[in-house]
Order: structure tokens, then C-alpha cells, then sequence
DNA sequence: CTCTTGACTTGACCTAGATCAAAACTTGTA
DNA sequence: TACAAGTTTTGATCTAGGTCAAGTCAAGAG
């Protein structure tokens, strides 16, 4: 489990990248990354990740799992898609809080005690200030879930989820769909019928690529916080004022 | 709209009780208090925030409004309740990030400006890190919601919320009805079927007051981060482990 | 103490999406 | 090149909670 020298170059130039650690130099970051550590999830592990026993900060090095809630009749929502390069921090979770970890492909955690992220803080205040961010971006994209959840109806969840992957997927679902649909708080079954509506409006998924009849169908599904990333955001093309 | 001397000292002593300013002293704050601005809103006002214009960290000193997003149907969804001694930072938003504050009550709010906050955390690791807390327990509060909003039948909400309203408010509904049910992303109608539903097991609401034939009637709809302010929290009257 | 206004409740009905079951694809493996 | 396992789709049916409309209740104003 302990990375050998070589891995370890390799992983240094790999977090460096990372938007955690931009603004420090790899001289501040060595006495952090020295207390990295690594572990592998094999496809179809669960893990309950609570403060107490988990409270650290971990990268997700490659792989995918969701972070996931279940009720008592098995009814499942998906928190967070938990992708590669991205972060999950139990430390700054309630002693309480507890979520499950649900792997949905081999995964290569890399992690870092709660002592050694906190000392970085408080020699660094770049890196903090890094944490915030992540912080808040968090937050936002719980907001922004909660939205898509409460306020759309399914028809409109599917096109805001394909304006998402068209962004920052280039056109491609980057996940099965039956994840997606959880994602969304919805049955894969309802997704299914909600993609047959939107082909319909000339937006079809041939194997997972997204095709427009005209280019600008899935427009009236985006939002301003997704859509910023977008090539045409706030142009004559653009929905968003 | 600025406060007199008067106001002042009263304004700070309120300050230096939240937990955001704790670990400081006057001295350290003194530059920052300075910074503070007031603002009056009344009833039925509503405010869109968002983090070009607002980029400012609000403190709500007294009154209460919601933070709520709006669909095309005009179906609502309330995001928070903020009530008095609150935070709402849209600095922490993303620039293209907007949310509706729809004010309920006459609300006095203090506001910093961002460039304040940020120096002050420049300064202070301490701040930092209760900024660092702030965000956390923001996004674990989001996590919740997102949990109880797609997994629990309507009497389960209501359950969750009035265990709630007993652990933090002593056994007060501290809102009107129709904002709880607007909270648990439900309808008014179908939050006074749910009490009715309630009613059957012991749970009785008598104008805002929740009486209890037993006593442990609503042990069954808390949740862990909600319990551990509970005075019987893991003792063996509570279902916790 | 009335009246008005807004908050809450009740009942009758409707609908989006869930559920269940079966069929049709996909994918990896032998 | 076919088999088994998993994923997705389709169709038929069901249901929790929404909608609408008509009360009831409560509280502040005159």
C-alpha cells in the first residue's frame, strides 16, 4: 500500500496540478505530500465514511464511487459523484455525519491526515484560503442539487444533466445512466422516458454521445453557474443575459 | 442607515458572541468592526443576491428571511432560513451565482465588505478557520436537506423538522407552517395532513407548542447531527448508537 | 366586540413519476 | 460467435402528494 519512489514523483507532479495546491510551490507542499497516503477500493466496496474514524482529506487519484444516502425501504440518493482529481473531506464533516462510499470502479485514494492538512493551513495561508474555495464550491453545487432536485421536473433534470456533460464533457455522459438517474432522484425507468421526450425536441444519445439536430436544443436547460463554462456564454448565442 | 456611537458598542458586544468572531479579541476586530455597514429591510421585501453586487459576508442582527430559488411554474423551494445571528456570505458564491432573499420579518443585517473579510483572514489564522467552519457546517446542513428532501415521505419531514424545533427551540415551532413546509419542499396541505398523520401517535401541535403523550414519540424521525444536541443524546433513552 | 386579513385545514380530484414485469440491448469473456 | 451478466427500454398499473376550492380559525385594527 505504500507508494514506492517512484509512484511518488509521479503522484508529486500529479497533485501539484491540482487546484488545491495551486498558488504554493512544491518546497511549502513537501512536509504535506511526505504524509500522504494510499489506498485502493476495488469496484462494488462500500465504505461509511464518518469523522471520527475518516477525518481526513482525500483525492480521488482514479477510479469513481458516489457518495450516497439510503433510507430504510432502499431508496437511494446520490450526494456527490465523486470523480477523478476530486476532493472529499470527511474532516470537515460533524463528528456525527456519517455518508457511505459506494465504489463504482477500482479507485486509488490518495489521503492526508486531519493534523497535517490543518498545520498546512496555519503555515500557508494560500492553502487555506485553496480549502475555502473548495469549501465553497461544495456548498454551491449542494444548492445547485438542491434545485435541480426540488424545483425541475424530469424532462428537465435529463436536459440540464446533458447541457452539463455537453459543457464539460464535450457531448459525452461520462457515467452510466442509471447513475445519472440517481444523481437526478430519479428511476432509471423515468429517465429512459424523459430522454425519449427530449429526442423528440432533437436531442438523441447514440451510446452515450449527446446529438443535436441544430446545436442550441439543450440551451434552454442550462444554468448560468454551469453555463459560464461554456464557449458561448453570454454571447448573442447564449440564453443567459 | 449608520449607526451612531451608541448602537455601536452595543453592535459590537452582540459581535463578539457569534461563534464566527470566537478566539479574537476586540483589538483584533477593532479594524474590521469598523468596516461594518447596516441595512434595513422590511416585510415582504425581496432581495436577489448575488456575488457581483453582494460580495460581502451578512450577518442577520434581528429578523428572519429565507433564501429561496423560484421555477418558471413559480414553485418555490426554500434553500435556508436565516435567522437572527445567521451568516449568508455571497462573497463565497460563484460570480454568475444568484439566490432570492425573500424577507419575512423586518430585518436589521450587518454586512462586511469582502475585501474586510479577506484581509482579516489574512491576518488571523483563527478567523480563517471559523470561516472554515462556517462553510462546513454550511454544506453539511445542504447535505442534510438534499437527504431529507428526497428520502423521507412527507410524515418523516414533518417528524425530522418538529424534532428538530424540540432539540434547538424547546418544543416551538419557531416559524409559521407554511415556511416548514416550504423548507421540506412540500405543500401546506400536505404538511397539515402529515400532522394529522402524527397526531395518531402521540405527536400533538398546539399552536406552535409540540405536546407528547410519552415523551419519545419523535425519537424515531431524528437523525445523528441533529441528536447530538439532544440532552439524552446515546444515553439509553435514544435510539442512537 | 365585530370585521378584515392572512394562516391553516379539509375534502374531492388529478397527475407525474414510481413500481413491477418482461423484453431488448450491451459488454465482456471463453 | 455465443453465452451470461448487466444495463436500458417499454408497457401497464398504482400511489403519494399536488391542485383547487371551500371552509375554519386566529389576531390585530377600528
Amino acid at each position: 500500500m505504500l507508494p514506492n519512489n517512484k509512484n511518488l514523483s509521479r503522484y508529486h507532479s500529479y497533485l501539484l496540478k491540482l487546484p488545491i495546491f495551486q498558488g504554493l510551490n512544491e518546497g511549502q507542499l513537501k512536509a504535506l505530500f511526505g504524509t500522504m497516503q494510499v489506498k485502493q477500493h476495488y469496484k462494488g466496496e462500500m465504505v461509511t465514511f464518518n469523522a471520527a474514524k475518516h477525518s481526513k482529506l482525500y483525492i480521488n487519484f482514479d477510479g469513481l464511487f458516489k457518495l450516497t444516502k439510503i433510507n430504510e425501504c432502499g431508496d437511494e440518493i446520490v450526494l456527490r459523484i465523486v470523480d477523478k482529481k476530486s476532493i472529499v473531506s470527511p474532516m470537515h464533516f460533524s463528528k456525527f455525519y456519517n455518508i457511505t462510499a459506494d465504489f463504482i470502479r477500482n479507485t486509488t485514494l490518495f489521503y492526508f491526515p486531519e493534523e497535517a492538512i490543518k498545520k498546512m493551513m496555519k503555515d500557508n495561508h494560500q492553502f487555506s484560503l485553496n480549502i475555502i474555495q473548495y469549501l465553497s464550491e461544495n456548498a454551491q453545487a449542494l444548492m445547485l442539487s438542491v434545485e435541480v432536485l426540488q424545483l425541475k421536473a424530469a424532462k428537465e433534470k435529463v436536459g440540464w444533466y446533458l447541457v452539463h456533460a455537453k459543457i464539460n464533457n464535450s457531448f459525452k455522459l461520462p457515467y452510466p445512466k442509471s447513475l445519472i438517474a440517481a444523481y437526478l432522484g430519479m428511476k432509471p425507468e423515468s429517465f429512459s422516458r424523459a430522454l425519449n421526450a427530449l429526442k423528440k425536441d432533437g436531442i438523441t444519445l447514440e451510446n452515450k454521445k449527446i446529438l443535436l439536430d441544430n446545436g442550441d436544443e439543450l440551451c434552454g436547460y442550462c444554468d448560468p453557474v454551469t453555463g459560464a463554462d461554456c464557449p458561448s456564454f453570454k454571447t448573442d448565442r447564449c440564453l443567459h443575459d
